[in-house]
DNA sequence: AGATTCAGTAAACGCCGTTTACATCTCAGT
DNA sequence: ACTGAGATGTAAACGGCGTTTACTGAATCT
């Protein structure tokens, strides 16, 4: 797990062959399948592995603002940025549709972030601050958005046609000021 | 093309190998070299021509509406759903993101739907019914949610986690009312 | 008429995921 | 202490993949 971990890091899911797993682990090919039935398994686990890891370093983080602020929902948004940069193999694979290559990972639709979204969303509506509609449905809007920024901006280069938003930062800024212009829109009034 | 074609439709991006495009063309796999350089150039002009013809259907479908009308944008998000229902593949292919097995096609992040989503925003704030926030930002919002829905729904089964949102129909429903919830927040006033 | 280009074939190369047959090495139960 | 079973490893193969190479025949152009 090791080795797939670091082949899915530093070059991408492409570069996670059987062969160089067996390879970096010191082993041969056929050793691999003594602890995993197959390639799909293996991956799953590399890549639920880290999604874990995101999932710890929610609650923490969330902690900073107080329950029903809409602050949490953006520190969410955020972090769920921030780890797909700096993980996009893993991102890429996690949501990488059933029946292609990959197929999804164990964590189903309300895995973890998802269902921490969902409770700010509640706690938001609670507090008055929020319109009440489907607290579910707004953390489907929500979420849909974060994840179609995210996966465009893995999938395209903006940086043409959008002069300004350069690739360091593009992602940041839209992901920040389309935020506001949606959670603007869902405050109660 | 055409063999490629019916693959990609019937048996899913797995099932488009060089080797059987050229078996459904009643040629050997070394021929299909001599008209395309290399198997991605071959499934971009595949996909490609797929989204070419939904871009030639956007405009007569606009066209019931007003220039200006909220609708407009709603039909838009209907046909774009639509078309990923109808050809899976073809979507999935033409998000997956750069340095997957097979990269992004041609059509570049301004491509076509989105053009006219743009316009479409443009046309609502110039007409005094949306708030004037950026139009190309708006877009953005739109689109990354549209996309990121309809990938969601690709990628998983909500089924069993929303329940009433069957398969069939699960996406358009969401689809429908989160945009009634987003577009409502967008409404000037 | 002859040269050149085009479209095709057959066979191979190197990579892949996976399976098979076989060798060890470890260690619990007698 | 011995033994036999299970876990772990190896070497080699199988079939499939994308792609390249060398060669062949037909069509086209001058």
């Amino acid at each position: 797990m090791a080795a797939a971990r670091t082949l899915l890091s530093d070059v991408g899911a492409e570069g996670v062959s059987m062969r160089a797993v067996a390879l970096g682990a010191g082993v041969t090919p056929g050793a691999t399948y003594r602890h995993f039935p197959n390639k799909d398994a293996l991956v799953r686990r590399v890549v639920a592995e880290a999604f874990e890891k995101l999932e710890s370093q929610i609650g923490p983080s969330l902690a900073k603002f107080p329950v029903g602020a809409f602050e949490r929902i953006g520190e969410l948004g955020r972090m769920y940025i921030a780890f797909a940069r700096a993980n996009p193999a893993d991102y890429r694979l996690l949501f990488a549709p059933r029946g292609e290559n990959r197929p999804p990972v164990e964590l189903e639709p309300g895995f973890g972030p998802v269902r921490v979204l969902e409770q700010c969303v509640r706690d938001c509506i609670a507090a008055g601050v929020m319109a009440d509609y489907d607290p579910r449905l707004i953390a489907l809007l929500l979420w849909s958005r974060m994840h179609g920024l995210i996966s465009l901006f893995l999938s395209f280069d903006f940086s043409k046609e959008y002069p300004g938003l350069d690739l360091e930062t593009g992602l940041e800024t839209v992901a920040d000021t389309t935020r506001s212009y949606l959670l603007d829109g869902l405050r109660r009034r």
